[in-house]
DNA sequence: ATCATTTCCGAACGTTCGTACTATATCAGC
DNA sequence: GCTGATATAGTACGAACGTTCGGAAATGAT
């Protein structure tokens, strides 16, 4: 890996971690530049505007997400199990150290949905991607027989996503203990509502 | 009303409209000015910091939804009716004309979670306050006996809030015409399982 | 009509913002 | 070791930021 990659890296590596707390916007060239001991401009050469910083910091959460959730999940078995991986991979995701300030993704997804532009139509495009994949493992389920075949697998995803939403304000803005707990039991209800009678 | 009240009435209108697109960090004096057709340090002079702006646009954002929501319902009879009509003018606040860009305090919640400071502190004893209130409708359901003696009313909120933080990024985000009917859906399923068997 | 108070403006402060341009280091291939 | 390319620094820019201050204008009570 060259010199310029392996920097350009560290710059999205931190401002990531940053993101997660501040927001896309809270990034700061300058501020970024002194957390690296680099100068604005070197940092910013590396870019070319704030806008593509932003897009890169947005597919490095994309991609860490797959990585730590999406793709592991796969190890398990079709059907229930591969969505219980799903689940508890993306509830200890939300709690890694990197994500210092929560899921990026969720923060973003909040703070984009007014402003038009690349970022929020990359962050829309994973989304539904994402989406995608908690719709995908629910119809697996299906076909495997642990779910009732008319589970609405769409519906299915969006209540999943609702709770992993109301996890993530219950843990991060109100600090309550109890969030994973939470988190749990409404999706126990949700699988159990969707299971063969 | 004073001169004085009005104008600053005026102006956190204004500026909580603007928040809803942009955020609360998004506020900013000389833009608020301009718009208002003020001078900045006249818009300034009414409130002396731009957090204590931000804040008295929380208190609106919070006495706004109360009015809109939580009072209406309360003319609903005890019980799982009022927590029907909780959960349709909660829905139908949400797409009211000031909230141009969604829910400010759905939106506030994600961009506050990792600053602390005086917003923040009143932001999260508001949602407190307002979990409190779905908890206390589903107590008051399980009271009249419309939902079983079990139901954990605190789960159920939590549950709820995440029907609700759903729909804003479906809606919002996604801008998904199938937000509402996702929503009630899931809510008719939450309902159903707090049901009397 | 007078006067004290409230309301607002204009100008300026020092910072920080993102970005542009130019120049100096640092590197890789020969 | 030279050379061309890549990577970083330096400096400067105009604009916007929140905030301060002194004074003008409008207001409201007497």
């Amino acid at each position: 890996m060259s010199k310029g990659t392996e920097t350009r890296e560290r710059i999205i590596e931190h401002a990531y971690r940053v993101a997660t707390c501040d927001g896309l916007e809270g990034l700061s060239i300058g501020t970024l530049a002194a957390d690296l001991r680099l100068s604005k401009s070197g940092l910013f050469a590396h870019f070319g505007s704030k806008e593509a910083l932003q897009i890169d910091v947005l597919k490095t959460a994309a991609t860490q997400f797959e990585q730590a959730a999406i793709l592991p999940a796969l190890r398990a078995s079709r059907g229930e199990p591969r969505v219980r991986a799903l689940f508890e991979l993306w509830l200890a995701w939300m709690d890694r150290p990197e994500n210092v300030g929560g899921c990026l993704l969720t923060a973003a997804a909040a703070e984009l949905d007014d402003r038009p532009g690349a970022p929020r139509d990359f962050l829309c495009f994973t989304e539904k991607q994402h989406m995608g994949v908690l719709a995908k493992a629910a119809r697996l389920a299906v076909s495997e027989g642990h779910f009732r075949p008319e589970v609405d697998t769409k519906q299915f995803a969006f209540e999943w996503k609702g709770i992993m939403l109301a996890y993530h304000q219950t843990a991060r803005l109100m600090c309550d203990p109890a969030a994973p707990a939470l988190a749990r039991a409404a999706f126990e209800r949700l699988l159990a509502s969707a299971h063969s009678a």
